[in-house]
RNA sequence: GGGUCAUUAGCUCAGGCGGUAGAGCACCGGACUUUUAAUCCGGGUGUCGUGGGUUCGAGUCCCGCAUGACCCA
């Protein structure tokens, strides 16, 4: 192919995307390389060591002949000497070489190379005058021509939407980017790891559902061309994970991406992934227990350590955490008793007392809830587990025997963030149909978040479902705590953006 | 949905009251055989997000739109 060969402007090459001058260099320096034989676009590379390997085991490696790959990160040269950073997945290591170990040809060849190349190095580990751990070049081989420049290499990639839009940037650039997402990769692991050793089974259920349930949110419609139905994306894993309690695997987990067709902020991401698990034969109880252990041992695996930094505070997961119902917490935040509220019209005046603003649901029940959520909820900064929520907001958790105003449910609070969302689950069908028919009333007010009913789960309720104890986390948040970021954008990969037109 | 702010070179950012667009890094040419944000000399590479308007003249003033950030609901 010769790219000069685009007839009319001369020396104009043809490949349509030359933005700018760097472009156009590159494409000259790539045909150049063509035409000494030199495949730009080099193939399969052998490596022995990762660059954090040679400079840990320094002492070991002296002397010894490694080869290492990655990309070409910075490149000082000093006429007759050149040093230059390669960047793989464990970090960067220094390279260096000269043209009488090199030669002419090889070393001319070394100097042109651009900052962002991909390269494979053969060399000598040794460590510089200035002590820093490097390889000396024996021979090096162009893996891949990079043709665009990379972000600024010292203030990296900042414009938030571009870090966004191509994270690759962003992790090649900003080293904490990568910290992040090998730490919410450590903590799925270490999520597995604990629920593996005791017994759960991991399970994958389906996310294109019939009747979106198991949470109270607007879902996703798509469409299956061959059945000619409209699905929904799932809001969420209970309602599957239950019916196989129904069918006697007692102790199941699912860590699966659930869609939520809300608005995007610091907070939420329409699509994000939840951890959801069930036990037959225990209660939120157990489930208190479970979210405790396993977020310590989440932060020990991950962190090494039980202490996190969240908003500028130090924050000690060591179990137990405290544990306050829903009245005693807006009690004691604003001063409000609802032990004395009997009516839904007294509720309503304690909220407007409060400032507080109300959905569609003036229930006592659900203004308890909402109180809680806009006075309390936020200043809970330690570990809290706010327990007994009104059964108005909790569609699918067991009523109190003592107070059928109640459920037995708690949400854990961690940096005035829900991070779990747990209860005993309601296995009474009748009970359940008639919540399910509370929140269809609900859903023909006009609240499209509420519960559609479902015949289906239901029908799976009517034969049978043991006492269980299921809880919801929310991963995303856990990987925000123990990754110290405060926006979920930070700790999701690709997070939805809207398209550059 | 409302408010505030931002958008200028590949990246990070300056551009007073409207008068031919600037810096650092990167890049190009030159010097330099242990540097590390290498250094020194020379070179500015641009649809100032986008579409209108005001004006002799708009990066700058006005209006709309796009995208993003923050705050509010």
């Amino acid at each position: 192919m010769n790219l000069e060969s685009n007839g009319g402007n001369d020396g104009e090459l043809s490949y349509p995307q030359l933005d700018n001058e760097h472009m156009r260099v590159r494409m000259q320096k790539l045909e150049a390389l063509r035409a000494k034989g030199v495949d730009p676009f080099g193939a399969r590379f052998e490596r022995t060591h990762l660059s954090k390997d040679i400079i840990d085991d320094f002492q070991d490696l002296d002397g010894s002949v490694v080869r290492i790959a990655g990309r070409l990160m910075a490149m000082r040269s000093h006429g007759k000497a050149t040093f230059a950073d390669v960047l793989d997945l464990s970090g960067r290591i220094q390279v260096y070489t000269r043209v009488d170990a090199l030669g002419e040809d090889d070393y001319e060849l070394f100097t042109s190379l651009d900052i962002g190349d991909i390269i494979g190095v053969v060399g000598k580990v040794f460590r510089t005058r200035r002590g820093e751990v490097s390889v000396e070049i024996e021979g090096f081989v162009l893996l891949c021509k990079a043709l665009r420049p990379l972000p600024e290499k010292w203030h990296g990639l900042v414009d938030i939407d571009l870090r966004y839009r191509q994270r690759y940037l962003d992790l090649i650039v900003n080293p904490d980017v990568r910290r992040v997402f090998l730490q919410r990769t450590a903590v799925l692991k270490a999520v597995r790891e604990y629920l593996d050793s005791r017994g759960f089974i991991e399970v994958e259920t389906s996310s294109l559902h019939t009747i979106p349930g198991g949470a109270s949110a607007r879902p996703f419609i798509t469409h299956h061309n061959a059945l000619d139905i409209d699905l929904y994306m799932r809001i969420a894993l209970e309602l599957h994970l239950k019916r196989l309690i129904v069918g006697g695997l007692e102790k199941v987990y699912e860590l699966g991406r659930v869609y939520r067709n809300e608005g995007i902020s610091t907070k939420h991401n329409p699509e994000f992934t939840m951890l959801e698990l069930y036990e037959a034969y225990a209660d939120y109880t157990d489930m208190m227990n479970i979210a405790e252990n396993l977020i310590h041992h989440v932060a020990m695996k991950v962190l090494g350590t039980s202490t996190v930094e969240c908003q500028g505070k130090e924050i000690d997961l060591t179990p137990p955490w405290s544990r306050l119902t829903m009245v005693e917490a807006v009690l004691k935040h604003t001063g409000v008793d609802f032990a004395k509220i009997e009516t839904d019209e007294d509720a309503e005046k304690a909220a407007k007392s409060l400032g507080v603003e109300l959905g569609s649901d003036r229930s006592r029940g659900a203004i308890l809830a909402e109180i809680y959520d806009k006075l309390v909820e936020p200043e809970l900064i330690v570990p809290t587990f706010i327990t007994d929520y009104p059964i108005e907001v909790s569609p699918l958790a067991r009523r109190r025997k003592d107070d059928p105003r109640y459920t037995y449910r708690f949400e854990l609070i961690i940096g005035g963030r829900e991070m779990a969302n747990a209860f005993s689950e309601l296995n009474d069908p009748i009970d359940q149909r008639e919540r399910f028919e509370a929140q269809v009333a609900l859903r023909d007010m006009g609240d499209d978040e509420a519960h559609m009913m479902d015949e289906d789960f239901l029908f799976a309720l009517e034969h049978g479902m043991p006492p269980t104890g299921g809880m919801g986390i929310g991963i995303d948040r856990l990987v925000m705590l123990i990754t110290n970021q405060d926006s979920i954008r930070d700790v999701v990969l690709f997070p939805t953006m809207r398209p550059r037109s």
